[in-house]
RNA sequence: GCGCCCGUAGCUCAGCUGGAUAGAGCGUUGGCCUCCGGAGCCAAAGGUCGCAGGUUCGAAUCCUGCCGGGCGCACCA
């Protein structure tokens, strides 16, 4: 609806400035949001553009243009104002008819794009830096859905790596463990976190004795080669850990199509197939002198100099010289796939069933399950990484491009952002020892899962929740337990997915758990909380006049509004303040798509429950005696509260009933 | 050395493709519950937008150069 209604200023503008200065063409020009209402609900800065080609002031072009402008439907008033801007009304209650009629907006066309997040290693419980990967990819998936775009979500699950043989290596040689002792781990304890002391007791263990680093060697290669006991303990550590990532995603409302596993990768022997084509076309090379001497290498275009910057230190390995693979080697034939541009493709399983009643889906190496939907083959790929993978991410981008693929490499987008650390405060409240020499001077201290040094998104969940339970049972006592404790993890999510979008991608995330833990403010809370009030409204609405929310929004017609809303009180005008503010989602939403920039977002929903909270606390709505202006209110709160609810969705929060 | 990111109020941060008086939260100070819920509302104080040039009618925003700080540049992933 806004963006037609700007597309409409837009083009009329366009006409009548051909017409009054016979021009040809134009500059390209904004519609705007004005600062203030009082600037009216569009402002186009078309005339300072002009003012040069034209040499004239842009106050005489703006006049000009409102003259010649005439009338545009849905627009009630056209003002040029002083200092050059024209500034457009609109028809308030035509447009606020239209915006109740057209809440199905019609989904644009887009093709599919396939959005990989998680990634976490399968080898320890899930801190707090993936909590911040996880909320960017869930939300850019909602976004890209809100807009029509068919969505496929990968959680990457890299299962042959040196991570999970570390684990391994724990289990095997300090606690002389067997595969069925630590089954029954698995079984008894909370695994994720029993094998997040352990990956970093055995850090420890290897800094004691560095020669102990060729009995994770031999792990390793075992894990790939898949040799027993090593590969069956593997295969059980790495399922249980990623059920358990599942599990603490799935309190977060987060959800996924298809974990890719490395493994298999290797097994059905997609790399083997990708390197034939880079031997192919020449990507790759057989190096035979230097140090890097029967590697097979990548020539790194324009990059980044390595240090030394001699010709050889512009490779990168991609298959080592005891003739391994990278894991670059695996991630440009997992790119391959998602392309469809590899020529093979997985098999698949059913993995588990999804608390969205979706179920879930796994690649596997033996035989496939039927029912699987088609997989890859997409014409966009973002890959959420921080910003440490820059690097690497250009390579899969390069190599896109030396294959012949220069579409798929613009399509191919490193959805970067920077790391999570941990403020000094709550490091030493999490009983971490002080950082010492160069790390004290530091403004943080960095999150590291090999130093067990982080904050599990379970143990915060829990603190939030249990924070949330103790303030929903104060204000809520009669409310059932079951209730209770639903709107507390519901207060406690949404505390903590504002908290990880609110802040934009380049910014480093100093993470604190006070501040984390506030529910005041501009926090996730808040903006239930407006949702909540509108809730009760209507609640009380029913209760009274046996009206319901649909009801208010479909008598509208009736109402007699000609002489309510074009009245210039406070109340009018700040009630259509709020109804403007709330039509803007569409366009805040195809903003934020564009920068890529949940803050845009955040800060978007967040000024939308201002809006209401201070209206709602200066003006009566069920209370207003005059039937008609009573019933105009609640038609606004019903709309605030439809399209407050829509952002909320999109940031993965939902509303409880009560908080 | 090279590449990327950050530098805006006491603190933590927004500021979309350059546009109207640079905003918010927290903190501080002072108000507001007989009224649809105070996880709230209103107000005050608080800013050389790191520095210096440049482009422009117009720069926190674009360009160049500095100064701080962070991250990356492995036969780890």
């Amino acid at each position: 609806m806004i963006l037609s209604l700007h597309s409409h200023v837009h083009d009329a503008i366009l006409r009548a400035a051909r017409q009054a200065f016979s021009l040809d063409e134009l500059p390209a020009f904004a519609v705007e949001t004005p600062p203030s209402r009082a600037f009216g609900d569009l402002a186009v800065p078309v005339a300072f553009q002009l003012a040069r080609t034209l040499k004239k002031p842009p106050r005489a072009i703006a006049h000009t243009l409102v003259e010649t402008l005439g009338t545009i439907p849905g627009i009630s008033q056209i003002v040029a104002a002083p200092n050059g801007y024209l500034n457009f009304y609109l028809d308030r209650p035509g447009y606020l008819l239209a915006l109740v009629a057209s809440r199905d907006h019609a989904p644009a066309a887009h093709q599919k794009t396939i959005v990989e997040h998680t990634a976490i290693n399968p080898n320890k419980a899930a801190h707090v830096g993936h909590l911040r990967n996880a909320a960017l990819g869930d939300t850019l998936s909602r976004v890209l859905r809100f807009r029509g775009t068919p969505v496929e979500v990968q959680n990457y699950i890299d299962d042959t790596g040196v991570q999970v043989a570390d684990v391994i290596v724990g289990f095997l040689a300090l606690e002389q463990q067997t595969l069925d002792g630590i089954r029954h781990i698995a079984d008894t304890t909370r695994f994720d976190y029993y094998c997040w002391d352990l990956y970093s007791r055995v850090t420890e263990w290897y800094d004691g004795d560095n020669a102990r680093l060729d009995i994770r060697a031999r792990t390793l290669h075992d894990l790939e080669a898949g040799h027993d006991p090593v590969s069956s303990i593997g295969t059980l550590i790495v399922d249980r850990i990623v059920r358990a990532h599942l599990k603490t995603m799935a309190r977060l409302n987060i959800a996924y199509d298809l974990l890719t596993y490395e493994g298999d990768i290797l097994r059905l022997k997609f790399w083997a197939h990708a390197f034939d084509i880079l031997k192919a076309q020449g990507a790759v090379f057989l190096q035979t002198e230097g140090k890097l001497a029967g590697c097979w290498v990548m020539r790194i275009e324009d990059g980044q100099t390595v240090e030394g910057d001699d010709e050889e230190a512009r490779e990168k390995v991609i298959v080592r010289s005891n003739g391994v693979v990278t894991y670059v080697g695996k991630d440009i034939a997992n790119q391959f796939w998602k392309f469809g541009l590899l020529g093979r493709d997985f098999r698949y399983r059913r993995f588990l069933e999804q608390a969205n009643g979706q179920p879930l889906w796994a690649t596997t190496s033996a035989e496939s399950e039927p029912g699987a939907p088609p997989f890859g083959k997409a014409s966009r790929i973002y890959n959420v990484i921080d910003s440490r993978q820059m690097y690497l991410q250009a390579l899969l981008s390069q190599a896109l491009r030396t294959l012949g693929h220069p579409v798929e490499a613009d399509r191919s987008i490193h959805f970067s952002y920077e790391m999570v650390a941990l403020s000094h405060t709550t490091a030493r409240e999490l009983g971490y020892p002080p950082p010492v020499d160069e790390d004290a001077k530091k403004p943080f201290v960095e999150v590291s899962g090999r130093k067990g040094l982080g904050v599990k998104i379970d143990d915060l969940l829990d603190l939030l929740t249990d924070k949330a339970l103790a303030e929903v049972t104060r204000r809520n006592p009669e409310a059932s337990d079951a209730e209770r404790q639903r709107t507390a993890s519901q207060i406690a999510v949404a505390a903590i997915r504002y908290f990880m979008l609110k802040f934009s991608r380049g910014k480093l995330i100093v993470f604190d758990m006070e501040e984390a833990l506030s529910f005041e403010g501009e926090t996730g809370p808040y903006l239930q909380y407006a949702v909540v009030r509108a809730n009760n409204i209507f609640g009380k609405l029913k209760e009274r006049e046996s009206i319901d929310e649909a009801a208010v929004l479909s008598g509208l017609e009736a109402i007699r509004a000609d002489e309510i809303v074009e009245t210039s009180d406070d109340a009018t005008h700040d009630l259509w303040a709020l109804v403007f503010e709330a039509s803007r989602l569409d366009d805040i939403v195809e903003q934020t798509v564009r920068a890529l920039e949940f803050s845009v977002l955040a800060k978007y929903a967040f000024g939308l429950a201002q809006l209401f909270n201070a209206f709602y606390h200066r003006f009566p709505i069920l209370n207003e005696e005059d039937a008609a202006r009573r019933r105009w209110r609640a038609a606004g709160v019903a709309y605030f509260r439809m399209q407050l609810t829509r952002a909320l969705d999109l940031m993965g929060i939902e509303v409880p009933g009560r908080m």
